[in-house]
DNA sequence: CCCGTTTCAGTTAACGGTAACTGATTCAGA
DNA sequence: TCTGAATCAGTTACCGTTAACTGAAACGGG
């Protein structure tokens, strides 16, 4: 049904290999042929087959992209901007779906090495370090997104987690909290990065987290951490003396939550102020609008797409490189103690001074 | 670097074919052959070359998504439904984003056509046909999504858009509304489906529209239709007699018209009710949880995944089907009258009663 | 006028796999 | 003992495209 060059060269009287060329704008062919060549090519709608073109060049112009819930606003934000960074330059983008299911995962992975994609990036769900050892084995470049391992040097492309734990607890404390608990996520790289900036930020004011002031949910998948978040909000509700400011992991366990509180009867922020984190599309019309760190999600997948075109340039995995994302803090009314009366006359955003470091750091653009 | 059946042929000194037919299962071969075979493969953690396969074959086991926007609940979840659907079944799914654009839509139909997709599942946002006529000629088998056209027939997969109208406005009748407004979606099959039934609900009701109380969002991509629905509403709003009820043709749209609405000083539900559509996640922590139809995107995603692997093995576009999925409608504090003072003691969800039809129908289960 | 260079097109082989057929043993049953 | 089927592996050709090379004709400079 679809075109070949084959049918081409034989209406033309040429050989396949002359309509080849003309397809690939190469020198040697006349003006002539080549017109005829291309009038045929639009008559028949003629698309190249990618499959025998991938057998012969070992390129599939295909990226490979795993990430645990496509759901999940922050990963579907950088699949859109992903795509749209590698579509100018004629990639596409095969995507899979983990669950957070490491099993599941490295399943997918093992599909889209079967695929033979040209680079593949990955926000892993996984503990073990052994299917990107297969991924190296097979020698297609990888990004990991989002989430790293220590033991694994690797391309990676993220936010400095960090930061975003220094940002929101130094937040709370400006904001006058004394008593400022954390509720972290699963055992990933992201929660201990927040864990780390939430310590640093309370030891820089010679303040310390109360041993119950800590609290882990799991990875229920449930409505995304929101069930997770209540309960830990509950629990921590019960102790004594009662946090006054709680940093939570991502937003849909602060509005988990916040769901806790205002049940208990307590106010927010008076009682207790909330900071999430990924600065959900919608925070601005909660119930109490959600202070939130932005993770820049736009600009890691634009950033994962450039560093991705670059190692489907260079076939090789030498040169690792880590791109870290700044976060800034948008404040609305759940953690906003200055104006009482939550009155909202914009968001306030506030990116973190610029530091020397050791990666390369892109300050986040006011807006 | 890639293992190939080559290399394993020569270093068990077999041939390529009956290394091949051990891959595929074939009977023709020695259990002690097999066995030496699977344990090189292991070895060598071999993987299949989908590029060569998919030459000999004309299949590639890859499905081709395009959706306008990625990053919108509905279609993230129709994509990650799908995506699950089709996985078990050993696909891979293409997916594109158009970003509301025609052009770039086309241009995307085009690479995924190169790519020899075996089925191309479409959420067009285009106005013209053609680019599906090429589909055909390519002897691609495609199904539409969520919107569809009438000039062209095709297998389609979406919510019956009548129904959502009907009760969204029927919804608002009981609740005792007398002036319903809509404001209704761009020059898609999904806007008329809705205008239709909110027609309907009122003319069954022996009510009509005011002339002004229909007014048309543009496809401004800024927040995904909030602006424009606040520019709808305050519109609406400063119509006499004003609306005491609001049908929005989605969610984000029902934020804006509410937050216009709060701002004029007014009372939701009390003054005006407002109904969206598409459920959005986080409904039930907005400042007034937002009544919503729930177009069962999910089940969509599901629904067009079994189609789409059931064109697959068929490999025919002949016997069309539409299989319609029946909304239904989540009843929350923005357009709950009946219980004054809006004390939510969890969601009401309402169907449609089953009607006889022309299309197979799914009754929606009730949680 | 001859030879080297352009210009333009074709030949051959390969990418990694699969389909369809062929061929050699083995073995049961007539 | 011979036949025919079952068992197991190999041969050949092909999918649609590209890389690397070859070759013929035209052209131009010494």
């Amino acid at each position: 049904m679809a075109a070949t060059l084959k049918d081409i060269a034989r209406d033309l009287g040429l050989s396949v290999v002359t309509v080849s060329k003309v397809l690939r704008n190469h020198p040697d062919i006349s003006e002539r042929t080549k017109k005829r060549v291309l009038e045929r090519m639009k008559e028949l709608n003629y698309q190249p087959n990618y499959a025998a073109r991938a057998l012969i060049t070992g390129r599939t112009w295909t990226m490979g992209l795993i990430v645990p819930d496509l759901l999940h606003p922050f990963f579907a934000n950088v699949a859109k901007a992903m795509s749209t960074g590698i579509r100018g330059q004629g990639y596409g983008m095969l995507i899979a779906s983990s669950d957070e299911e490491p099993e599941l995962e490295q399943k997918e992975i093992q599909q889209l090495l079967a695929r033979r994609v040209d680079v593949m990036i990955v926000a892993s769900a996984q503990s073990t370090t052994e299917s990107f050892r297969q991924i190296e084995d097979q020698g297609i470049p990888y990004i990991l997104l989002d989430r790293r391992f220590q033991e694994l040097p690797a391309n990676f492309v993220g936010v400095d987690d960090r930061v975003v734990g220094l940002l929101a607890t130094s937040h709370l404390i400006e904001q006058g909290c004394k008593r400022i608990a954390h509720i972290r996520g699963p055992e990933v790289s992201t929660a201990f990065g927040r864990l780390k900036g939430y310590k640093e930020a309370l030891a820089a004011h010679k303040m310390a987290p109360l041993p119950d002031h800590i609290v882990t949910i799991g990875t229920s998948g449930d409505h995304r951490g929101e069930k997770g978040g209540y309960e830990a909000a509950r629990r921590l509700l019960s102790t004594r003396p009662r946090p006054d400011g709680i940093f939570c992991f991502n937003d849909p366990v602060a509005l988990g939550a916040m769901r806790a509180i205002l049940e208990a009867g307590l106010r927010i922020p008076d009682d207790v102020a909330v900071v999430g984190c990924g600065n959900l599309a919608y925070s601005d019309f909660l119930r109490v609008p959600l202070s939130s760190v932005d993770q820049g999600s736009a600009k890691i997948g634009k950033t994962a797409a450039a560093m991705a075109l670059k190692l489907a340039q260079s076939r090789s995995q030498a040169g690792l490189k880590t791109k870290l994302v700044q976060p800034s803090i948008v404040v609305r009314a759940s953690s906003l103690r200055d104006h009482p009366g939550g009155k909202r006359d914009g968001d306030k955003r506030i990116s973190p001074p610029v530091e020397r470091g050791e990666h390369k750091r892109e300050a986040r653009k006011r807006p």
